[in-house]
RNA sequence: GGGAGUUUAGCUCAGUUGGUUUAGAGCAUCUGCCUUACAAGCAGAGGGUCGGGGGUUCGAGCCCCUCAACUCCCA
């Protein structure tokens, strides 16, 4: 058969993808093998796969395939989550593109709808991940709205009421006006901007003359005032105690209070109190009693409680505030100054602090037991344990967590409100029901009423290692005891606190047991400019096009190539290239070893020995050790960096062109079936980084019956250090005549004759007839002496004389070894001024000692080799 | 304002408990080669006072202090 120019990597990708799915060799249950278990971190339903989701399942694609390599059940769960912001707010979207409006319909009719959305674009995402090679139990897939995980977030809604974790309350939480719901802390982004400070005129009631000037950046609450706060120390308001003043434009009377909390440097020492506005504002309302006057209403427009501009926008209303305070005179001035807002993840709309009636689940309670089985150990964080200082700040001062969010998309609270303000939690409106008839008896169906609200994605999501094996749902069930806990978890840094602390929080309440043995914390992906990737920015590329561009095992390569454990990586196109130069040598050097094998030539090329092999092996068994090393310490970026120099430089460079046979000449037999070997062990290691080609190539290399990603890796076996001295040797004496020849611009073409000279000719034997063909010399002999006319390279002790049938530059000859010599001197000082000093003789470790001893010896009889070929120049 | 991290070759990064011949890799650059696997390649080469300053030590890229710049998280 033929082999292609290239590596077809789009009919490799297909072919492969439908043969592991037909032989289900990614298909897991239990069974008496250790499992290894990965829940994928559900990607939302309606995105595509970003950069950062291509890094994340590589990762955890590569330790899954090399887990299922180690004769692991490895089990990975894809699946992804309802998104119940984002996907609400595009269905509805694409509802108003059709000209129904969301409130026209029925709850039922909205969730037929949503479901039909994500049947119809939540399939995208399996496709991508398919795509990149993963290596997924599709029989698997879980979705956080599948039924059964949508009755255990309602078994858990009402566990944690029952033990009264859950409670309802007013509080102040953040308001996204755009898309009318409450987010939690975390679904805030902040960015600093310039805003404008606003000096306001408050009349004293008693007296027109005096007034008091506040400052503040928001002026279309002070409808919503209903006090003014100073510091009680304050001499500059010391007069006003017991004092009212009148809020402008409405003309309310509000009382003077005085607060240690008031920072008097700040603006003009005196604070508007708008309790329904600003958390600090609410909890100095609390403190002193005061009423609380929103002024807003769920859309961010103001309610009749403004009394004015009621109905305008909040940024229009601030507008016409300030005009009318400016015509009124009751503005004094406007100041630049540098704030801060808060931003809704979702929608892009700026946060409102909000006084709403919310569901909360309290923290405090949970975060310990989290906290804990980080700081004991029993969870290891990767890399090291550079996130455990967030990690236990976030815990240590974690506030409660409001899970309620108005909309319909997502597992609605399992709440029924009754008469007098009375409400039961249970799974059914019968249940509820059952419940409100202890204390009301004569109560009907129609006399409750549920709750509109759903709950939190994350609050799912936090249930998922559990309740993809059915955890929750059906507990100890078999499947749950065998993958549970999962073996490691791959994620992003910024999902820390929204994602992995809650998932340590449940599973520990519900199975008093971790969820994972190690979490695995890649960085973020940002452009080769360093710019966070971004679709407004436009810098991220999209994904099915670089896979349709370089192939998914260049794309897998690149990202991986670039990424040191959990950094931030730079993302460029240029590592893709790499990859796909790669996969290119892959193949040409499966076209070679191919050509060998089909060779018609009847003469055997004898003059290969056995050493190349023997080198090869033990460099083979010494990288697979630090590969398996790196593997499990979770280096996996440097374990690819040492299988690309293994492969290109060692294997293809080197080995390659040792054993390669003489123009027209065939191979011997016993060196091929090594060849092959070795080729298979590398493919072997490479699988989980790149694994279409190593299967393609494994294919063509042999017949089999099974494919590369179910064989069995061996552990490294032991080797001969000693080979690879000799071979390092080797490779130093070729790369050092090659220098030579090339600076004697010599064509590769023609040929010299080398001398060695040296005590030690046995470590030479095995080596001379690669040295003679690398090097292309047409005579090679032993010499005991300096060889005139002739250019001369020392290495260590040993000198090598190359005739070259040209005249040679005697100077440029003279002014190397000069240099060389120079070298040596600087080196020979630096280790005598130590070794002089008594106090390092005495002080550093005898091996520590013995070594500079050693550099010394060396370097002197370097010197000395130096000097000798020096002196033989005419 | 609080916390964490980063700063090593033109770029992106390694450098494990301080001592492995006066710092390594990939990419980029330069030179020579279309040598029957590969020009998406081969063979070579050049390039760094390890952010600045101070300290500890026989010895510092690594430990301590300090300054500077950048990044992230939290308020």
């Amino acid at each position: 058969m033929e082999l292609s120019k290239t590596f077809d990597a789009a009919a490799a990708s297909s072919k492969w993808t439908s043969l592991w799915k037909e032989r289900r060799y990614f298909n897991s249950t239990p069974n008496d093998k250790t499992p290894f278990t990965v829940v994928i971190p559900p990607p939302n339903v309606t995105g595509v796969l970003h950069m950062g989701h291509t890094l994340n399942e590589t990762v955890q694609d590569i330790l899954v395939r090399h887990a299922r390599m180690q004769g692991k059940n490895a089990c990975w769960v894809p699946g992804s989550d309802h998104a119940s912001i984002a996907t609400e707010s595009k269905v509805v979207a694409m509802l108003k593109e059709k000209g129904i409006d969301k409130h026209t319909l029925t709850r039922a009719e909205f969730l037929d709808y949503a479901f039909q959305w994500k049947e119809k674009y939540g399939g995208i995402i399996y496709q991508q991940i398919e795509k990149l090679g993963c290596s997924v139990d599709w029989d698997r897939v879980s979705f956080t709205m599948d039924d059964h995980y949508y009755e255990a977030v309602i078994k858990v809604f009402i566990d944690l009421y029952q033990k009264g974790l859950i409670y309802r309350g007013a509080r102040m939480i953040n308001w996204d006006p755009a898309a009318k719901t409450a987010l939690s802390d975390e679904e805030v982004e902040y960015k600093d901007l310039q805003g404008k400070l606003y000096y306001v005129r408050y009349q004293a009631v008693d007296n027109p003359e005096d007034y008091i000037t506040v400052a503040t950046s928001r002026p279309e609450t002070i409808m919503g005032d209903v006090a003014i706060c100073v510091h009680p120390d304050d001499p500059r308001y010391q007069h006003l105690k017991g004092k009212k003043v009148i809020v402008p434009l409405i003309n309310r009377q509000i009382p003077v209070i005085f607060d240690t909390y008031i920072d008097r440097s700040f603006g003009t020492g005196a604070l508007k109190v708008t309790p329904a506005h600003d958390i600090n504002d609410y909890n100095i309302g609390m403190k002193h009693n005061l009423e609380v006057i929103d002024t807003l209403n769920p859309d961010g427009t103001l309610s009749e409680a403004a009394q004015i501009f009621v109905g305008l926008d909040r940024f229009v209303a601030r507008k016409k505030v300030v005009q009318q305070l400016a015509e009124n005179g009751l503005l004094i001035k406007e100041e630049v100054y540098d704030t801060r807002l808060g931003y809704s993840q979702r929608s892009g709309a700026v946060v409102e602090p909000r006084i709403s009636t919310q569901w909360f689940v309290k923290m405090e309670q949970l975060a310990e037991p989290a906290l804990k089985a980080v700081t004991e150990g029993k969870i290891n964080i990767h890399p090291g344990n550079r996130f455990m200082a967030t990690y236990r700040h976030w815990l240590e001062n974690v506030k409660d967590w409001c899970i309620s969010r108005q909309l319909w998309w997502g597992q609605q609270i399992p709440a029924w409100y009754g008469p007098e303000g009375s409400i039961e939690v249970a799974a059914t409106a019968e249940e509820a029901l059952e419940q409100f008839r202890a204390k009301f008896p004569d109560i009907q169906a129609s006399d409750i009423r549920r709750d509109e609200d759903v709950l939190d994605t994350w609050f799912s999501s936090w249930l998922w290692p559990m309740e993809v094996f059915k955890g929750i749902t059906e507990p100890e069930n078999p499947e749950f005891n065998y993958y549970y806990p999962t073996s490691v978890l791959v994620t992003g840094q910024d999902i820390i606190f929204f994602w992995v602390a809650r998932m340590i929080m449940a599973g520990l309440e519900y199975e008093k047991e971790i969820p994972f043995k190690d979490v695995y914390f890649t960085g973020m992906v940002r452009d080769k400019l360093g710019r966070k990737m971004s679709k407004s920015l436009g810098n991220s590329p999209d994904l099915i096009g670089l896979i349709d561009q370089y192939g998914a095992d260049a794309v897998r390569f690149g990202i991986m190539i670039s990424s040191p454990a959990g950094n931030d990586l730079l993302f460029d196109e240029k590592s893709l290239e790499q990859g796909s130069h790669f996969n290119n040598k892959l193949w040409n050097a499966l076209k070679l070893i191919k050509m060998w094998e089909n060779a018609t030539a009847t003469e055997i090329d004898e003059t290969t020995t056995d050493f190349a092999a023997e080198w090869f092996e033990a460099r083979l068994q010494q990288a697979k050790a630090e590969i398996e090393q790196m593997l499990s310490q979770f280096r996996l970026s440097e374990a690819l960096k040492v299988l690309y120099s293994l492969i290109w430089d060692d294997f293809c460079s080197w080995y390659l062109e040792w054993v390669k046979p003489a123009y027209g000449k065939a191979i011997r037999p016993a060196v091929l079936g090594r060849t092959i070997a070795f080729f298979e062990a590398l493919l072997q290691l490479l699988h989980p980084y790149m694994p279409f080609i190593t299967e393609e190539i494994y294919a063509t290399l042999g017949d089999r019956a099974e494919a590369l990603c179910i064989s069995t890796l061996t552990p490294p076996k032991k080797y001969d250090p000693t080979l690879l001295t000799q071979g390092d040797l080797l490779k130093n004496i070729i790369t050092q005549i090659r220098d030579a020849r090339g600076k004697n611009n010599l064509k590769p073409r023609e040929t010299i004759k080398l001398f060695i000279e040296t005590a030690q000719q046995h470590k030479y034997h095995p080596l001379l007839a690669i040295l003679q063909k690398q090097v292309n010399a047409d005579q090679l002999q032993f010499t005991r002496e300096a060889i005139a006319g002739t250019v001369v390279i020392t290495l260590q002790q040993d000198k090598y004389y190359l005739e070259l049938n040209q005249q040679i530059d005697v100077e440029a000859q003279k002014s190397e070894l000069s240099a060389q010599l120079k070298y040596q001197h600087d080196f020979l000082d630096s280790v005598r001024k130590k070794l002089s000093n008594e106090r390092f003789v005495q002080n550093a470790k005898p091996e520590i000692v013995n070594k500079e001893r050693k550099k010394e010896a060396d370097a002197l009889a370097r010197i000395k080799t130096l000097e000798e070929s020096l002196a033989a120049l005419p």
